[in-house]
RNA sequence: GGAUGGGUUCCCGAGUGGCCAAAGGGAGCAGACUGUAAAUCUGCCGUCACAGACUUCGGUGGUUCGAAUCCACCCCCAUCCA
């Protein structure tokens, strides 16, 4: 069987290493805890934490045992690194609720039984440390030259840095010191961005223990303009249902460039990389397919095979022929809504294809706007509601933007 | 704490008393072309009861027939000094 950094080096996972010799020994020798932060700045993970998931599976499936380190006291600080503004530090309340749902999304990528994988929340020990002791132990480690000449610092001294957020650094080293002392937690693992903080963890352990410590980064997936992809124009492109659909998760990746297809294919997804190879080889119209597998794969790992399933026939039957099934967005017009009501534009708006009347109105004076499969380009068009069965009816807005309607009493 | 320069619509960025819902670019949306791609071309791009009205230019007051533009105070940011 291949080497696991092998594995994540051939999709393109992997970006930076220490020790690269000694941790492909590591990791051959012995089942080897590693841990990854995630910060619980929403209730949902988004797609910014997938791709240190998937590294996360590739590692658990290679026998190593995962510990997902929830930052509720970093959280409280916010990381300066690749941020051009402050982060917004996080009230405690917040922080707590986040990481129930954080909690349960992880489940579903991780095999958390009998201790194969492990979560623990960094306050647990950052919230007890005192300042003085704290300073004197570990701040006495930490050269400030060496910090403000790390990258992740650099761009900060251009705008400003706080020295709450100076901090950080330490935090993090800490915290991987602590997950050392306590699971024998040898590699730390992230985005190529906390590439500084990740090498001052190891730094501090090898002072303070004389152990062997590792790190080792992932690519940012950036699309061929150079922009991180997994972004929406509402922001970030969540994992929970809830604030995605498998339905828009799944459109979301069947649209991605023909450039960005290939390496999508290798880095979000389990599939075969021979599979990859074919996959990516296709060229005209022959890569729909590929981008469909892609969107197919990729919702699979984030909702499940029943999911994915659903939003590929649904995706199918609205691009082929126009018949909506449940699986599409659907809104649920209140009788109080449509009496009052029943305009085109305002139901436009209401079922959230628009975002204002305005958008509506522009959108149907432009011929964008489909009900049923006819055009309506009447800024005053009225909705039949008594023909509204019980399937309701398809919105659509544009080529690939559908809404189902049905009444609600 | 002191000096200076700034805060404009999603972002960048013009605008220094009426011609400003505010140039230009980017992003975004729609149309044409296509492969649910890219590129290109066209239109849109504050809100609404939409040939009209209303609300925006860090905040609060003020001057004026009239302010994003002038004045006062306040808040925030950058740079230099301490």
């Amino acid at each position: 069987m291949a080497h696991v950094l092998d594995i994540l080096a051939e999709r393109g996972l992997l970006a930076q290493i220490t020790f690269k010799e000694e941790l492909y020994k590591q990791l051959e020798r012995e089942p080897t805890t590693f841990y990854i932060g995630f910060d619980p700045t929403a209730a949902s993970l988004h797609f910014g934490h997938f791709i240190p998931l998937l590294a996360m599976m590739h590692m658990q499936a290679a026998g190593h045992r995962p510990i997902a380190l929830v930052g509720g006291g970093t959280a409280m600080i916010g990381d300066p690194s690749g941020k051009s503004d402050i982060r917004k530090m996080l009230a405690e309340e917040d922080i707590a609720a986040h990481m129930v749902g954080i909690r349960q999304q992880l489940g579903r990528f991780l095999n958390f039984d009998q201790g194969k994988a492990l979560m623990v929340n960094n306050q647990d020990w950052l919230s007890k440390l005192q300042y003085i002791p704290f300073i004197r132990d570990i701040g006495v480690h930490f050269s400030v030259n060496r910090m403000l000449a790390a990258e992740c610092y650099k761009q900060r001294l251009e705008t400003g840095l706080t020295f709450l957020e100076f901090n950080y650094m330490l935090m993090q080293a800490f915290d991987f010191l602590q997950l050392y002392r306590e699971h024998n937690c040898k590699l730390q693992m992230g985005g190529d961005d906390q590439w500084s903080n990740m090498l001052a963890g190891a730094d501090l352990i090898r002072r303070k223990e004389r152990g062997e410590a590792y790190a080792c980064t992932f690519n940012l997936l950036l699309n061929h303009e150079g922009t991180k992809m997994g972004k929406t124009e509402k922001g970030a492109l969540w994992l929970d249902s809830e604030l995605c659909s498998p339905y828009e998760f799944y459109q979301y990746w069947r649209n991605v460039a023909d450039q960005d297809t290939p390496k999508c294919l290798s880095m979000l997804t389990f599939l075969p990389m021979d599979e990859v190879r074919r996959l990516s080889a296709l060229t005209g119209s022959g890569i729909n397919e590929a981008k469909a597998v892609l969107a197919y794969e990729c919702t699979k790992l984030v909702h499940g095979q029943e999911e994915a399933q659903k939003a590929q026939q649904a995706s199918a039957a609205l691009f082929a022929g126009g018949s909506a099934s449940d699986d599409v967005p659907t809104y649920a017009w209140p009788r109080a809504e449509r009496e009052a009501d029943a305009r085109l534009t305002t139901l436009l708006h209401l079922c959230g294809l628009c975002s204002s009347r305005s958008e509506a109105r522009k959108v149907v004076q432009q011929g964008g706007a489909v009900c049923n499969e006819q055009k309506i380009t009447d800024v005053d068009y009225q909705v039949d509601v008594s023909s509204i069965g019980t399937d309701g009816i398809l919105l659509r807005k544009g080529k690939k933007n559908y809404c189902r309607v049905i009444l609600k009493d």
